[in-house]
DNA sequence: CCATATAGGTACTGACCGGTAACACCCCTG
DNA sequence: CAGGGGTGTTACCGGTCAGTACCTATATGG
């Protein structure tokens, strides 16, 4: 029927479900997308969705797991990219951050966004935001402290907050305003804490 | 009936069905607020609500505007209180939006957190929040390149992306994550593009 | 070949959504 | 006093929301 039930091949309801929600919720908000229309685009119906997750709010949570856990093996192969050379780590980090945020179909990060859209703070979203947001701080600060800068948690702060403000921005002033300078900021930012940034 | 309904002195219920949708919306989300709730809040009904707004989506757009305004006026007064002194503008401005950043009930900033929930270009609200950034973000390079330090629009940018960065993340990790340091990062910024931070 | 598990289909619940129609009211002004 | 604009009240519209009951179809594995 819908576009994406043809990709229907052999792929269990459960991970089309994840796949086309992941899509909606991203593009459209979270409060914006029903689960009829979720499972209809899945190519199945609700009773089937309903038999994988016990509630749309679950749903939400997992596909935020979904996301963090594909964020950390970003960080993974970042690493394995170049071992032992954090420097080489933190400036392929902020590279791939700077053209992830310049991209068109942009809408932020959407732990961040989810974060925005549930305030409630009982939703079993928060926790699962709230804990990969430190999971990621802390990866960029051994990273920083790693790279022998001077004030590596400082220093670590100063890139998060500017990529978390690189992202939202992007949604107001598109991929072309401030958010296009990330990459050459973060430069700035590390030589300014004794960190090389010459190739 | 309501709280906010014994406020009801000689307010006319435009204004009062403004106020309470802005803390509503802010507070809880756009798309969490019903017009509903709102009139009720606001200690009317829904059909003077409509009265005075043509829908919900232009009801969000006022209020996004009366915010727009509302930061416009802080910064005139910031201005007005250091009369051609640039630097201690931006030192005022700065240590305003350290303070609000760890606010306890912050959500942060209203019109990016409306950017998020309204993806849709078409929505009436988009264009406040794009005109009130694009605003904000030259009143700070003006102020930047006033200031009299090296690269002003880099800095402007920098400080532009640290502030929206500090908001959204105080939403996640608190008021007392990454964000409690916007004040002192900023301050760096400035020293590292020759502009004294001194008192 | 049968049993069980998984999936699809349909129809439904009760609540809420944004938005409107019709009518009574009250206070201010002419 | 008459009139009218702004307000309040109630009931309603069609649509959608999250979530469920019940039944059928298919596929897999003993």
């Amino acid at each position: 029927m819908t576009l994406t039930a043809s990709t229907n091949g052999k792929i269990p309801p459960r991970e089309r479900i994840l796949a086309v929600a992941s899509d909606l919720f991203y593009r459209q908000g979270i409060r914006a997308v029903g689960v009829d229309s979720i499972a209809e685009a899945a190519g199945t119906n609700k009773m089937t969705l309903y038999r994988h997750f016990t509630s749309k709010d679950e749903l939400v949570a997992e596909y935020l797991r979904r996301l963090a856990a594909e964020a950390d093996t970003f960080w993974d192969k970042l690493t394995a990219a170049h071992p032992g050379n954090a420097r080489a780590q933190l400036l392929a980090w902020l590279d791939s951050m700077g053209q992830a945020v310049t991209r068109h179909d942009e809408r932020g990060c959407a732990l961040a966004n989810a974060a925005v859209e549930l305030p409630d703070k009982e939703h079993p979203a928060r926790k699962v935001i709230e804990e990969h947001k430190n999971h990621q701080r802390q990866r960029l600060i051994a990273l920083c402290r790693d790279a022998g800068g001077d004030e590596p948690e400082m220093l670590a702060d100063e890139l998060f907050l500017l990529l978390e403000g690189a992202r939202v921005c992007a949604q107001s002033l598109g991929p072309d305003g401030p958010s296009s300078r990330l990459g050459r900021m973060g430069e700035a930012l590390m030589a300014a804490h004794g960190i090389s940034c010459l190739r």
